[in-house]
DNA sequence: ACAAACTTTCAATAATTATTGAAAGTTTAA
DNA sequence: TTAAACTTTCAATAATTATTGAAAGTTTGT
């Protein structure tokens, strides 16, 4: 496997696992490149490599930038905006964590909370429905709040966190 | 909110969060309305309950089989086929987690194991493909040997690991 | 103030994914 | 062995989601 292909294979992979976790191809194929990238990208470059768009490259790169994943890089003199991802996976990770801690797993979180203290009417049924929702909540809860306790951590956190659970 | 609002509250977001996270809508509703329900279930009562066709019932049925995570339970006298889910989070979790890990994390680390160790021709921008991947690669790998240690430990994992990285 | 260089927006369209429903398949009981 | 009771399959269709491209918007230099 030589350089381009590689290059390929990585980008097109990265690409479709983003599909699989809720975040569209394209975006994930964007990000992808830039992290791979030895400079910063304009649209341009993007489109090109990806053979999307400039639509379809404007509205991902600045979905990117809400997650703020990728930033601007103005280059003096240029008229072009230019694009970089962060480098550096472990703050990639937490970025990620963070973001999706705060869109998808704090609303679900309300919902089972919401769910959970209907009234006990007494009946089998609605035993049923507190019990096995409020399950769902303790564990939603505990597992964010450990997401959040390791991803807070700066440096090196799984490999910290992965000797302290073998210990 | 009284319990049939409780329970249209609950089955529909776990089917949106489903779909959210790679499994569609109807699967995830599916095992929300067995997880809450206070006996087995027929293909009738879950096409009734959640208004979707005989097809797409017995479809979604058989990938949560597949998954590990609903069972067929044999009434005895009965025609019928009753279905139920595991009930407890902690093995649901436990299913759910070692089956993405086959699925999605594992062919990943594959590609990233193989485009990480392409030839290193000297250029810069094979050694920073070389060296990014190298990283997630390495990550991956980390978070995939944690996430099945949490995981292989039957008992209250996440409430144990939380003290731990408390500590 | 103008126009060139660039980016964003968004209605139309394409691609993908989920759902239906009826025909085919299977199992059971008599 | 037959037929009733049930489940599965899958081609057609519907629903959803992503993408395009051209018009509108913005910024910058002269």
């Amino acid at each position: 496997m030589n350089y381009e292909e590689a290059k390929i294979k990585f980008v097109s992979t990265w690409g479709s696992l983003g599909s699989l976790w809720g975040i569209n191809k394209a975006m994930a194929q964007i990000q992808a490149l830039l992290f791979i990238a030895t400079k910063p990208l304009s649209m341009e470059d993007i489109m090109e490599e990806l053979q999307i768009s400039r639509g379809n490259t404007s509205m991902n790169l600045r979905q990117l930038m809400d997650w703020g994943i990728v930033t601007k890089e103005l280059i003096p003199g240029e008229r072009k905006e230019y694009f970089t991802t962060e480098k550096d996976v472990q703050e990639l990770t937490r970025i990620i964590a963070k973001e999706r801690s705060r869109r998808e797993i704090q609303p679900v979180i309300k919902v089972l909370s919401d769910v959970s203290s209907i009234k006990d009417d007494g009946t089998e049924k609605t035993k049923e429905l507190i019990k096995q929702t409020k399950a769902l909540h303790d564990l939603t809860l505990n597992a964010d709040t450990m997401i959040s306790k390791l991803v807070n951590q700066k440096q090196n956190w799984i490999t910290k966190s992965l000797i302290k659970l073998i210990k």
